[in-house]
DNA sequence: GACAAATTAGGACGTGCGTCCTAAAAATTG
DNA sequence: CAATTTTTAGGACGCACGTCCTAATTTGTC
């Protein structure tokens, strides 16, 4: 029952490693050093590189779906909810001016390379994009709901993406402050 | 005087596989397939591949500058100035939802690359930035002009990356409305 | 402690890469 | 047309990569 602790660190590393230098960039030898194993070794738990990067994706989505249930859970307002959203640039302020977002850099990666697991890494965005558009709808914005997710989705990007050009954490957190006004200008809107 | 036009064919496609394909991910011999000239003869025009991508960022940086000239010059109204940057999303929808933003991209993968250009990538940004900057001023938002660019390139990226990522098409349309919206109400606030 | 299974180490293999070298071809000049 | 320079072609080189193979080691079981 109890899975090999090795296979966890290599995903966990690769997953690491992923973020921060890209998929393509990122060789074998890298992971190793990371896990302080022997080359070799992959293939024992992962045919190829791609089955790596399958894990990384996996893990990414288990780990997201049980932050989007944990933030549900904890809050009863879906404006609440949204917001938990938000803050995530602000709790992951050091990294996104490091690395941008994990989610829309690896999208983007495997998009131009025309990886096979590109699907995969936007299955990533879909899960915060239904996840937003039920909370809008909750939120009384049933026409418009899925609109205000990709809306949203799309202004943390372009927050993700220049905090990282331009290593400007105030920015993330002006936006921040611009999001979460906005999205209280939307429940006056409520029906 | 006359350059060689073998050169100019070089960066010329060596700019498109970068945008499509990445830089990394981009070969010699994608380049020489596409110039139609041996791999050896690269070495007479550029030094390395990374010659190539400053040839390409520099030619990029050009070509920006000559169409925020013309922005300026053709558009009295720093607003019908801001409203043509708007609209390259629209121009350029069916490379964006394919390949993305090509600054944007690019930036993300210099930085995760740590490569030696990647302030010459993002210096295409702060040529919008600043350009931006001083029409938000024109427009009369002296105190919040800097704000206020660095807000409109950030939804430019998002929406550009979400539009890849989804290859939506009408995505882009929508927002681009959503902005010319929000230009349009910054408008009333002139001092 | 002997045996089997699971796990690891280390290196071999082929491929494609960026780079470099040299000779051929083309263009230019007198 | 001869001489010289510019431009091109094609392949060699070393290296790093993903992959694969096999032997050694560790772990678990009776």
């Amino acid at each position: 029952m109890s899975e090999s602790t090795t296979r966890d660190h290599i995903v966990e590393a690769a997953d690491k490693l992923f973020y921060e230098q890209g998929y393509e960039h990122t060789s074998f030898t890298h992971i190793a050093d990371a896990v302080r194993i022997s080359r070799g070794n992959f293939y024992y738990h992962f045919k190829s590189k791609d089955e790596i990067l399958d894990a990384v994706i996996n893990e990414r989505l288990a780990n997201t779906r049980s932050a989007l249930e944990q933030w549900e859970a904890e809050n009863s307002k879906p404006a609440d909810r949204i917001r938990c959203f938000i803050q995530i640039m602000i709790n992951n302020r050091d990294k996104i001016k490091l690395y941008g977002c994990p989610v829309g850099t690896l999208s983007t990666e495997l998009t131009k390379l025309n990886h096979a697991s590109k699907a995969g890494a936007n299955e990533l965005f879909s899960l915060y994009r239904t996840w937003l558009c039920r909370q809008f709808m909750l939120l009384g914005r049933k026409a418009d709901a899925d609109q205000l997710a990709m809306h949203l989705l799309a202004r943390s990007q372009g927050v993700a993406t220049l905090a990282s050009a331009f290593h400007d954490e105030a920015f993330i957190r002006q936006e921040v402050r611009i999001l979460c006004d906005w999205l209280a200008g939307l429940k006056e809107k409520n029906s």
